[in-house]
DNA sequence: ACAAAAGTGTTATCAGTACACCCATGT
DNA sequence: ACATGGGTGTACTGATAACACTTTTGT
């Protein structure tokens, strides 16, 4: 697309996909608050250290199926949202020879996220509280958090932390992970409700010892137009 | 930043960087609407079609300073308002070749617009009715104008059409542009004055055959920290 | 004086919030 | 029966919208 009187780039600037991973899993207080999956580097530069999920972009596949393929290489998952956080490009991010990374962002459901793949060179961290990363890897996540912290707020995206079905009980947990503050049960019920994106199942949740709650089930169907954004997948193809 | 059992992109894909530029200028009847500048491509692929100022990625040169570079060159301006939009990267989107292109989306003042460089391969044209355009950049239009349209209900960037100082009238005819609708007067003015981004000169604005408006100029300091977004620029460096 | 835009005042509506209260279940 | 979370009712608040009204200028 460039134009004609422009010299070609060479291979000097290499192309590189990222992907920040987020699930819900419990901290040592049983709380739950977000994790993500990092990966140590094998080779330099910065061997050792650890790094987001990602690989250099091959020829043949789509930026987001890259985001989609390292996700299940390092965490055995298929992401139940996966969208293009942004592409950082700085000259000198990376020692060794410029790289851009198109970065995305992805949620996986947490009771799968808790059987994830591990091993001596994948471990889960809680996001808030990282560990000294890779090249400019802390500033990305920082800007992941930022983004799901505002796009929770307008967008439905926080089922997909959760199963098929869920309490509204369960989806509130997830809000108040997310944002870090409680939200008022009641209100909350009636937001959701309002927003026309969830449908009862006919279901209840039995076996705690209180009133069993209604199970929902999320209804992407219902949203308008208006709230629908162009570039974001519900259920990505991996 | 790639994992190190991962083989390295080769020099099939090359990445480019393009830049979706909007000023406001009077249409047929005389409302300002939107419009943007194209350039004549001179090469194949794609000879002939007019398409997004852009070119290929310098091996030293920031994305930004890449974006802000292509619009000086094909307009002679320097943007008041430069972000990055998204990065558009499907194998197909370009025949010979995989191209991914970083896009920027910028807003330059009108009035040093209307005097803006044209030639026989730059032309602007209004951004709502394209022409066909090469390869996928009417997609990548249309993805910029609702971004512009949704941002400016949220964020202050509206002054950015318009010079150091205006009018409240003025700073509404940059909205009702925008959004394609017409906004009450006096309702505006308060939530204007409210956001506490807009200060007086102490000026007015004489000449016409009414009550002289007020002249404003634009604040950025008194913006909370919360309405601040990362990886935005108000006065890029070009 | 008068037309027209600048600017002010007033009220209605709606979404978000706080919180009191009732309901239904396992133990 | 009772503790506990599920679920409903209601009143308060602040932001937005609609629109009547007053002010100030050039002609």
């Amino acid at each position: 697309m460039p134009q004609a009187d422009e010299v070609q780039n060479d291979a000097s600037t290499r192309l590189a996909v990222s992907t920040v991973i987020f699930a819900l899993r419990p901290d040592h207080t049983g709380r739950p608050v977000l994790w993500t999956p990092l990966v140590r580097r094998t080779r330099e530069p910065q061997l050792g250290l650890w790094a987001l999920p990602g690989g250099w972009l091959p020829p043949n596949e789509e930026l987001e199926a890259a985001a989609a393929r390292t996700l299940r290489l390092t965490t055995d998952l298929a992401p139940k949202y996966l969208e293009q956080l942004y592409t950082f490009g700085e000259v000198d991010r990376s020692p060794g020879g410029r790289v851009v990374s198109v970065v995305y962002w992805a949620l996986v459901q947490s009771d799968e996220a808790a059987r994830a793949a591990v091993g001596p060179n994948v471990r889960w961290v809680p996001a808030d509280t990282l560990p000294g990363l890779a090249f400019d890897h802390n500033r990305i996540v920082d800007y992941a958090l930022w983004r799901l912290r505002t796009k929770v707020e307008y967008a439905e995206i926080a089922h997909a932390f959760l199963g098929e079905t869920f309490t509204l009980a369960e989806l509130r947990e997830v809000y108040e992970a997310v944002l870090q503050r409680p939200l008022d049960p009641a209100n909350f019920r009636r937001t959701l409700l309002a927003s026309g994106t969830l449908r009862e199942t006919g279901e209840r949740l039995a076996g705690a010892p209180h009133r069993p709650p209604k199970l929902y089930r999320y209804d992407s169907s219902a949203r308008t137009a208006e709230a629908r954004e162009p570039f974001t997948r519900e259920r990505p193809a991996s």
